[in-house]
DNA sequence: GATTGTCACTCTAACATTACGAGTGCTAAT
DNA sequence: ATTAGCACTCGTAATGTTAGAGTGACAATC
């Protein structure tokens, strides 16, 4: 990805450098003339035009039309982020602030909504975050409560304070007493283990009871054994965007109907989902440029994740959606910092 | 409200009524030529102009300038909905569908979710549903979980099974036998009572504990307190919406202006839930048209609206947010409709 | 050879002009 | 009371015009 490097002389670089930061700045077409202002390079409009040619012809500029200044390409957005970022960490003191609004918040839930209205906050663009993979989570304690004759609640707590409640059909009446020593039971037999391995577990127990003919523990597994094929089920676990108006003043979006894909494609969660996945597998931090996603509907749009992770391993994504044209450094910051704020309020519960 | 009623002759109301239909329908303003194809008043373009100029003088239809169509007016609307709506019941296999989606739905939550999404479904327009007042719920149950040492779970289960957590930060540490005593004691001294009641029952219970001198007694009221302070506060309950999506499609909106104050006020959560909390006091179906409403944001927006009740207590309100111009028949006996499932959906449960 | 100043050319955005059509109000005729 | 016809108004869409911004090319300069 990075091998355009050497293809761009020193003057190149920083005439391309130039040139983005003025359009991600203006939101305009820049042309020479705006250039030679950029003291930074001292050219004359008439090399400067030549320069631009040259990037024209490797593909990372473009003229909207004759006679317009000049846009950056996907191409040259990638070359920007790949090579001439200059991130410079967050001024301590946002930082504190940051560190404060997740004080508060003792369960995942109010972390990752927290965390995406932060994102959308900071970078006045769509915040993004998906809520941990449950793989990895372990079972910290199981109760049951009767409710009416035919129903019981369950409750299932995990080792990162997130608490899941379901209302179970059951077949016939539970005594509380009987309730309690089941829960008893599983939490003896299951806590500490993986969710995952629990279910599986809760299999061959359901076998084995069904062999042996207990009927009061056959009664029980098959309780839990419901619990968890619901707990399974919401595994597709989706994410939390907020701030998708900040979208509606970008100028990029002016027209209704780039307006209507992008918040459509918020609607298909499946697609983005997916979309996160691959950034989950990529340990750090990634960026879409445009289509570069391959995802239409985000045509205009780049995405900037990074992923959290507790005990060195990752389990969710967050990021921000923006135009293509979004100013990367800050956003890029405000990411990574993010992230770890997010890890780390995660891993002090 | 309904005083404009004889002030149209039976010639003009007749005209009114196919004006807005047509309108409606086309989303733009009609002349007399139109009108005149409408076969159901036999009238010459010449005598429809006349007629519509006595409608415009009463300020029920306005021209947006000079040689264009006419437009219903705010008034205009009013006196349709007030005067001329003809609404007919669904079909029985419709409603027979709409059933089936809430069947599987156990908690209040889920209801309200499914709600919302059904009349945006149905009506192409933004769903909006307010969760129930907890006013009136009454305490079923109350469970203690020890987490880590220095907190507890605090499980609430109301008599509409709805289930609220509470993780709460306590002084010392509590022993699993002891948090099992203090909620049968709570749960004794509680269960069937309205939840305020119990609120302040347990302020007076904090005190004669004090003088006492209980220390136990007093630490487990402090925190059935604790959690109960927390409850209050989601007592400003708000709202779900869905299918905002579909307002961009409607052509009223289509500048991303106007999307975005509609948009906005939807995040202002504060103005519409006041907005709504009006419908709730007036049992049954309500209709603001345009700025009727009295907050801006929504000045091309109708708000129709029906409330929810279980037990003859009203509890909540639900209805669909889209342009003044929207087919109010239709829309009205969705809302209708779905109203009266939601109420039976909570009953039944 | 690299850089620069200059000039002709192109394209767009903005504004003015025009033509047209849709719709109205008025009046005279039925 | 209703209608047909006509003159009038206004907005929109099409067309023309202009100014400005930007470019490429080339000759002049360092």
């Amino acid at each position: 990805m990075k091998n355009t490097e050497k293809l761009l002389s020193d003057r190149e670089e920083r005439l391309l450098n130039a040139l983005i930061r003025e359009y991600i700045d203006q939101a305009q077409p820049v042309g020479s003339k705006k250039l030679v202002q950029t003291a930074s390079l001292n050219l004359s409009s008439a090399s400067i035009r030549n320069v631009m040619a040259d990037l024209e012809e490797l593909g990372l500029i473009a003229s909207p039309h004759t006679s317009a200044g000049r846009v950056p390409t996907v191409q040259g957005y990638r070359y920007f982020v790949d090579s001439l970022l200059n991130i410079k960490p967050l001024q301590p003191v946002a930082v504190e602030k940051m560190i404060k609004e997740f004080a508060g918040d003792y369960d995942t839930t109010s972390i990752i909504a927290n965390a995406s209205a932060m994102l959308s906050k900071l970078t006045s663009l769509a915040g993004i975050v998906t809520l941990p993979r449950r793989q990895r989570v372990q079972l910290a304690q199981i109760e049951f409560l009767p409710l009416s004759d035919n129903r019981v609640l369950s409750i299932l707590v995990t080792d990162d304070n997130e608490v899941q409640n379901r209302i179970i059909p059951v077949k016939r009446v539970f005594e509380s007493g009987e309730l309690r020593q089941a829960a008893n039971y599983l939490n003896t037999m299951f806590a500490g283990k993986e969710i995952r391995q629990v279910r599986n577990e809760l299999l061959n127990e359901l076998n084995e009871a069904r062999q042996s003919m207990d009927q009061k523990m056959q009664a029980v597994v098959e309780m839990a054994n419901k619990m968890f094929a619901d707990e399974n089920q919401d595994d597709q676990s989706d994410f939390v965007v907020a701030g998708e108006t900040n979208l509606m003043d970008q100028s990029e979006f002016a027209s209704v109907d780039t307006l209507k894909q992008v918040f459509e494609a918020f609607n298909k969660k499946r697609d983005i989902l997916e979309l996160l996945d691959q950034c989950l597998s990529a340990d750090g931090m990634q960026i879409f440029i445009g289509d570069e996603s391959g995802y239409q509907g985000l045509g205009d749009c780049s995405l900037v994740t990074s992923t959290y992770s507790v005990d060195g391993q990752v389990i969710g994504t967050l990021g921000v959606i923006g135009p293509t044209r979004m100013p990367y450094e800050q956003v890029i910051s405000v990411v990574d910092i993010t992230a770890k704020l997010v890890s780390s309020a995660l891993k002090s519960k």
